[in-house]
DNA sequence: TGAATACTGTTCCATAAGGCTAAGTATCAC
DNA sequence: GTGATACTTAGCCTTATGGAACAGTATTCA
């Protein structure tokens, strides 16, 4: 169903919705079922499910059924690839910081 | 036009967009006009502002506008939003790991 | 075996997202 | 003040998203 050329942009699009943050909460705490997890929410099963397939879709969690119960439980390192993208965008202030500082640096050499 | 009851929708849903992703790239080597960013994207002008609009939207971005030029430049201080729902994140995998732990180690103590 | 449970599949609906074109406004350079 | 530049506004189109209802399948329990 879901076709992302990035990895990120289903991870994003799943972390975008509360009740799929909701989730990942709950299944930080440990694996759960589909109806124990559905039942905080005030929504039919089916649209319920759509969440749990945006989750599975983007890798945050992973699913098995055994017997007629289907177990949730999350997948934390997927997790590293928001890490990885975090730390990315914070190298790119650094290096523009570091050139920064450089210039000023650089510029007080000159200065004496 | 965004109306997020809270902010981590428009976080999320912003950076879920590899255009978007790409802009605060961009951004992260320093601020830039709205022409420059668009430039290396084949896209209408209109729409590539619907991005910068999202971006501001949730935050990721600030704009300013002198003349008829509008110059963008991050926020990073908004992405300690995200930071700080990562580490709630992954302090339930913690906890549930020290009460594994904590469990293990009582269970190891009665083996004795 | 028959009833209850736990999903699953299908279809529908309203709204939002992401793209477009065309036309408008405000500066800036001459 | 005219033309070019740099957005902006408005409206349209197509697809995706998040919800619903309803019917179906597969297990489990009595």
């Amino acid at each position: 169903m879901e076709q992302y050329s990035d990895p990120l942009d289903g991870i994003f699009q799943a972390l975008a919705d509360p009740t799929r943050r909701a989730v990942l909460a709950r299944l930080g705490r440990g694996p759960a079922s589909i109806s124990d997890l559905a039942a905080p929410f005030d929504m039919a099963l089916p649209s319920f499910m759509k969440h749990i397939h945006a989750l599975e879709g983007s890798g945050l969690i992973r699913t098995q059924k055994q017997g007629r119960v289907r177990t949730c439980a999350i997948e934390e390192s997927r997790f590293a690839a928001i890490e990885a993208w975090m730390s990315t965008q914070r190298a790119l202030w650094q290096g523009r910081t570091d050139r920064l500082e450089q210039f000023v640096t650089s510029a007080e050499n000159k200065e004496k």
